[in-house]
DNA sequence: ATGTCC
């Protein structure tokens, strides 16, 4: 036996040494020349079947590898044109959105796609971008804050019963703000998330713990926020009679945890593909069937379940410190891949601040941080891959806001509505912001309105610049 | 979104 055999196969570079080594063992314990190659052939033709161990095992990763990189190499192109998509609120996206959509819509990866009227420019896909992708996640079309989310939950109380002093020392106390903060040891709160046996399945996880355990019951930074406000029921409906409830509402994600596991597999999703054309590097995606894509599934579930546990803590606390129960909770992700049958098929959905809006599903969609949020309901739009708006979705940048809006406007608007403002800055201001209702407007096709909610007393973190 | 490098 010598190399010319084994090339003769088709084997290449380090495979012929492999090849050649485990057939020299095969030849040692007696097997005949025309076996080997019958056994070689077989190794070839079905690499992952030999990976567990034998004298072939070796090789079988170098093919197994080899292969890999070749269908990384050939489906690195992306498609001449982009795949049809459906847009709510064309008038309302900017087209630096539109051109990141139709990038999106040429991965050889996608199937289908949407976007909501609250869309504007991302990293890779846009926020407001809805994605579906077979047999591949990407870690881009889900973002950094992986599980971002909404919480509501409507309290036994009567909204005049809350001084805007006690609401302000409510949140003051019970909440924490701002990018590496986590709560003080004695005020740590323990969560059954932290209990998942998930956390001891891959190192990353195991090293990503502590700072998870120190963060739980927190709400970061930007546009993440925690408020009371006054939901207005007009119909009975979410279990209770129509009428004016005191209710919180809150914006957090996965804090430092997600957004670790994000930039992770973000760079591994690269390395992946080496080859992607430039215009879609961002959108760098993991094979389902691969143990990266397997791992990065079972990281970003534990990261959606970890938001919400950030905001139940955060409910808890404040509902605790009332004395009451919430009569009434809703919650929704709003970045996240999920597992969806579309035209028979099961595909990836990735939405990318979109709120889920299968037919019957509650969901919130926040206006800013002085006008009215939206308890929805979905109407199970097929071409919208069931979804809506997260949110009113930016108009200005956070550094076009800083140079364009007049301080003294802000604070006439906020006066205007009656919000107590803790915290916030400049580039989280209303005129930041698309008109809610202009949004909303744009998607009544997708889902319904169940009440409103207008924010009265508002902590978020401390922005570039003061309001 | 995040203490801007796991």
């Amino acid at each position: 036996m010598n190399g010319k055999h084994i090339q003769k196969l088709g084997f290449e570079k380090r495979a012929i040494k492999l090849a050649l080594d485990a057939a020299n063992l095969r030849e040692d314990a007696g097997a005949k020349r025309g076996d080997i190659l019958e056994e070689l052939q077989a190794v070839q033709n079905n690499p992952t079947g030999y990976l567990s161990g034998g004298v072939y095992a070796d090789l079988a990763a170098e093919l197994h590898e080899q292969q890999q990189a070749g269908v990384s190499r050939q489906s690195a192109a992306l498609r001449s044109t982009p795949l049809p998509y459906r847009v709510w609120g064309q008038d309302l996206i900017d087209p630096g959105a539109h051109d990141q959509m139709d990038v999106a819509m040429r991965l050889p990866v996608s199937r289908a796609g949407a976007l909501m009227p609250d869309a504007h420019v991302g990293y890779g896909l846009p926020i407001g971008g809805v994605l579906a992708t077979e047999n591949a996640v990407i870690p881009y079309g889900v973002g950094v804050d992986i599980g971002c989310s909404m919480m509501l939950s409507v309290l036994p109380i009567a909204p005049g019963a809350l001084s805007t002093d006690e609401a302000r020392s409510l949140l003051m106390k019970h909440t924490r703000f701002g990018a590496g903060v986590g709560f003080e040891k004695r005020d740590r709160q323990d969560h059954e998330v932290l209990h998942e046996s998930t956390w001891k399945d891959q190192p990353l996880l195991r090293h990503l713990y502590p700072k998870a355990a120190e963060q739980i019951g927190t709400s970061g930074s930007g546009n993440h926020f925690v408020e009371f406000g006054t939901l207005k029921l007009r119909e009975a409906d979410l279990g209770m009679e129509p009428g004016e409830y005191l209710a919180v509402l809150s914006h957090s994600g996965s804090r430092g945890f997600g957004a670790q596991v994000a930039g992770h597999f973000t760079a591994l999703a690269q390395k992946l593909h080496p080859n992607l054309d430039r215009a879609a590097q961002k959108l760098a995606w993991l094979p389902m069937d691969t143990h990266e894509g397997e791992a990065y599934w079972q990281a970003m579930n534990l990261a959606g379940r970890y938001a919400l546990a950030n905001h139940d803590l955060i409910h808890r606390r404040l509902a605790h410190a009332l004395n009451v129960r919430p009569t009434a909770q809703v919650s929704n992700s709003h970045n996240l891949a999920w597992k969806q049958i579309h035209q028979g098929r099961e595909l990836i959905v990735h939405r990318k601040g979109a709120t889920p809006a299968e037919r019957g599903r509650l969901g919130l969609i926040p206006g800013s941080m002085a006008d009215p949020g939206f308890v929805v309901r979905g109407r199970g739009e097929e071409a919208a891959l069931n979804s809506a708006s997260h949110g009113a979705g930016r108009q200005l940048g956070r550094k076009a806001a800083a140079n364009t809006l007049a301080k003294k406007d802000v604070q006439g608007y906020l006066r205007e509505r009656g919000i107590t403002l803790i915290g916030g800055g400049i580039d989280e201001a209303p005129q930041a912001y698309k008109r809610i209702e202009d949004v909303i407007a744009r998607q009544s096709d997708l889902v319904d309105i169940v009440a409103e909610f207008q924010p009265r007393v508002v902590r978020m973190d401390t922005g570039s610049e003061d309001i």
